[in-house]
DNA sequence: TATCATTTTGAGACAGCTTATCAATTTCAA
DNA sequence: TTGAAATTGATAAGCTGTCTCAAAATGATA
């Protein structure tokens, strides 16, 4: 498993150590698009009753600086991000109803690609959302 | 000006009354791209010391639901953009140096409109943010 | 201009989400 | 196996934003 070759090499980097709760939090994480810190405790609350709601915020933002996750930030809640998925998952978000729709554009990819090559950048990864209303939410 | 004009008239068509801190906030807020409304109460305390907190807040949303203002949600923050300034940019970012350049792209601009059009949601903001190396952090 | 129902304000209490604290436990290199 | 260092769990604390409510301001009406 790629993601969790990843981890290592970021704990190895870092001097921070492999625990039964990150592998736990990981391979639970690795199931999903995207999830709240909260939803997750109450998923795994069966797998370790006493797995704390502070260690999933731990491990999910070690997530983030090993470069598996990603946080978006919406209304007052925080989203995971799964960034394997990613990439090819950007947002449409309506302001008004707060429904997320997801898609994915080559072409815009492509002149991402563009722009950071005339820029001197290689992208890891990006984040692209679009706010507005939807249709239902116009009226 | 015109976002004054904006604004009365939504209050008129709510029943709302222009106050001397509306007016105040809005001049300040007008004069901004993006703010907070920590920072804007910072701002306002030398023209206004009992200026509250909660009517900041409470006055910026009243410009969101007028349509001059759209709250966005960034970090844990949220910044109330001026919809009146629409010199809009986006972001690369090393994730090495913490540098940011600035780019504006007209061709993914309209790939956005393309995309939102399709799935009949009308855009009001975006954010677009290229993470990775810049070309010295990369060796 | 005076009246007065309605809206708004300011100050602080409150609520939701996230992070900090710290003693006890676990990891892992030697 | 040992022990320094990192991690955990429980909870306190912090931060941002909203709610409450008595007092003040607004503005339609007379």
């Amino acid at each position: 498993m790629k993601e969790m070759q990843a981890l290592k090499e970021h704990l190895g980097k870092h001097q921070l150590k492999l625990t039964r709760q990150r592998e736990l939090i990981l391979n639970a994480f690795l199931r999903q698009e995207h999830i709240t810190a909260e939803a997750m405790y109450h998923q795994l609350a069966k797998a370790d009753p006493h797995l704390g709601l502070a260690t999933i915020y731990r491990t999910l933002n070690l997530f983030c600086d090993a470069g598996l996750a990603q946080a978006r930030h919406f209304g007052s809640q925080t989203k995971y991000d799964n960034v394997s998925h990613k990439g090819h998952h950007d947002h449409l978000i309506c302001t008004g109803c707060e429904k997320i729709v997801e898609f994915e554009n080559e072409e815009i990819e492509r002149l991402q690609e563009e722009v950071a090559t005339q820029n001197g950048f290689t992208i890891k990864t990006h984040r692209l959302e679009l706010y507005g209303l939807c249709s239902r939410c116009r009226h």
